[in-house]
DNA sequence: CCTGTTAGTGTCTTTGTAACACTATCTTAT
DNA sequence: ATAAGATAGTGTTACAAAGACACTAACAGG
């Protein structure tokens, strides 16, 4: 009853909702598929599991494989494992969620042989997606606002120096609300999770002081969890 | 390259840590295992899915049949993946959580056949587990204290009928520390998730009024989340 | 009816959150 | 040189939630 050998084995593949900011606006990366099924769709980058290697590595492998993004923040998501989410067969992915700072991705990524291509995609217009992709995405999206809300994941979405004025867009970009300047800046310099640099940003106004992430204190919550009656 | 035969596939598993709460102590379920490996350690609840069927039904197939749990709150924890988690071969393990009230357990659930054994085991007093089932567990403890913090999880380890001590005592339990009780009963109250009823507990002392709880507000926070500097 | 035991209740202080408007500094155009 | 345009940067007050704190009420049993 305990052999290894007496079940079916389902394939085990991963699948990586991969966020970035570009121009203020919330993106995901997505892949058009070559072949069948679902050819010509675009779905969430992924692949199998190979038998020698963690799901993690996997995740690491393919993105890099697909479309050569290295350094991100990523987390486990969720399994899912419904047996028809896949007309291929029995298919259970577990899905990752990743962060990229917009500035970090390589410009050259579409059109590789031909075969695939890679855009992405404002989470507010996505296409018509393969298999249950969107769900996932959908997933993935409430996960990301949540942590934004009590964690200090937002970092992840912004180069080594940002501005204050950077970081407040960047979660108004992804609540979708927007937020009091003073109250932010209060909040942010009195959680000590943000440190001053000595540079500045220039423009045709007046310049911004340059902040860097620290490390230290990235547990706190940014904004406290809402209190619904 | 896409096709479902070209990989080695890995066996998929569920685990499932089930709590409830003995006597004022959280409590854990294990099995005692029958065969190698591992033989004689304690593990969770579990075992393979099979190819038709959810993760979740598999988890709740398994719970069924080994220890006839039916009614409990199941929610899905982390997949555990790495190569060599298993010594029998190539395991990915999805680990569910879950939660039962333990006056709805059946007293009858030890030495099923004489083969395996099942036992309720102190969070803080656990046995050698088998594979990284303490990882696991962990894991599970961690998101149980976070989730009582922030979520109305907390009923599923009590009957329907419930005092407010009952009910701060689960509390203090899960958390390890001393609550307020005029704050905790101005807190439930406010909140809306605990409704009276005309029943009383009595014993031999001042009566205390029975409670149920109301679905209803079940996603409000119970105690903020900490804010730490 | 006294004792033991648990149930039940209100106020004040502290802390965090939310609302709110003006001055400062730079660039560019005239 | 200076005025206009644009974004950066800053403090106070009011409100809401959290936390600290101690006594009275109701029952059972002796």
């Amino acid at each position: 009853m305990d052999k290894l050998e007496d079940y079916k084995r389902p394939s085990v593949a991963v699948d990586i909702v991969v966020f970035t900011i570009m121009h203020g606006r919330l993106k995901v990366l997505l892949i058009k598929r070559g072949r069948e099924p679902f050819k010509d769709l675009w779905c969430l980058p992924g692949g199998f599991v190979r038998i020698d290697e963690s799901p993690e590595n996997a995740a690491l492998r393919e993105l890099k494989e697909e479309t050569g993004i290295k350094d991100l923040y990523l987390e486990q998501l969720y399994t899912f494992g419904k047996p028809e989410r896949d007309p291929r067969g029995r298919v259970i992915s577990i899905a990752y969620f990743a962060l990229v700072d917009s500035t970090k991705i390589k410009p050259a990524v579409t059109g590789e042989e031909g075969i695939k291509k890679i855009g992405w995609f404002d989470v507010d217009f996505l296409p018509d997606l393969a298999f249950d992709h969107k769900e996932i995405i959908t997933y993935a999206l409430k996960r990301l606002r949540y942590k934004l809300e009590y964690t200090a994941v937002g970092f992840e979405l912004l180069p080594d120096k940002f501005t204050l004025t950077d970081l407040q867009k960047l979660y108004e970009t992804i609540l979708g609300e927007k937020l009091d300047k003073r109250n932010f800046r209060k909040k942010a310099m009195a959680m000590g999770i943000v440190e001053k640099t000595r540079e500045q940003r220039k423009g045709s106004h007046r310049p911004a002081l340059l902040y860097t992430f620290r490390k230290k204190a990235s547990s706190s919550a940014f904004k406290q969890v809402k209190f619904e009656k």
